[in-house]
DNA sequence: AACTACCATTGAGATTGTCAATAATTGAAG
DNA sequence: CTTCAATTATTGACAATCTCAATGGTAGTT
């Protein structure tokens, strides 16, 4: 009566994998700028986002605790890439956001990822990586819980 | 000319983060009986496989420093959950095989983690799910680096 | 017997995850 | 205006995880 379903086929084992194997060759890719995931991804969602982009938001986003966003705008701002500006509206907030040199990096970071997803998604079709996308949001963002990609039809 | 895709789009940040939702809610599935997630996927592996699970093949499907599951191991064998035996026809190996408490444990996990996927998956139909686990197989395991999962055709 | 290669193991050091506590700020209630 | 609860960023402590180098035991080869 047991079930006993390989793991190899399990939902949850197969995202882990997956994640790991790019998250592994994002992290080379973006050795030589010295940058990690994390720090690109917050440099990233502070490049885009006119409107205020607060940590909050950052962890909420990221599925992150809030003090780990404190150490990465910490470090990124050290560098030089990102401000930190306390929001005039509500001064708890800080606004974090990217310097020109940030965005420099940031687009610098970004075609070596391209480069470096080359390996890992050019064997599969552009519709299905669509299907893909379409999934992993559905699943990443059912609760809610966090950033707003949920409903996706506004003005753009 | 920047492309600035917002990476909320991005493959690898939603792998990451579907992954982490995933792995959290399953973590959460799993606390009442003392097992993390990767202590779950040893267990389940030595429940697999009459043949030999030895740590080093453990270690490439996970895609895991084979340190580590030492470690894992470690705990599992302290519990009375699985044997170490070395290979006999290579003492270098040790063989992971689940002990009888290993396999009913295993079991009530997985029931659990069952009910805890159905707040993620449930609300996608079983095609899109298949497809998606096909996708996850091939970017996981496109490397070849590590576990067997490529050309799944054989006796089963 | 000497050598090379492989496996499990140990240990150190960095990175990350988790959680509680605190100061500053805001908005609302009295 | 004062008090109170709620929220934000921040800090610090601790556990868990990752990464890497070194070691002892074993196997196969020459």
């Amino acid at each position: 009566m047991s079930t006993q379903r390989p793991l190899a086929d399990d939902l949850g084992f197969l995202l882990s994998r997956a994640s790991g194997v790019v998250a592994r060759s994002v992290s080379e890719a973006l050795a030589p700028l010295d940058l990690r995931v994390r720090s690109y991804s917050v440099l990233t969602f502070a490049c885009e986002e006119t409107a205020g982009m607060t940590q909050r938001r950052l962890a909420a986003i990221m599925a992150l605790d809030p003090s780990q966003i404190v150490a990465l705008v910490d470090e990124l701002q050290s560098r030089g890439l990102v401000h930190r500006t306390p929001d005039p509206a509500d001064r708890r907030n800080k606004i974090i956001s990217a310097t020109d040199v940030g965005h420099r990096v940031a687009q610098d970071a970004q075609q070596r990822i391209d480069r470096a997803y080359n390996g890992h998604f050019d064997h599969v079709p552009p519709e299905r990586l669509d299907e893909l996308r379409l999934l992993l949001r559905e699943i990443a963002f059912s609760d809610t819980s966090s950033g707003e990609p949920q409903a996706q039809a506004r003005d753009a």
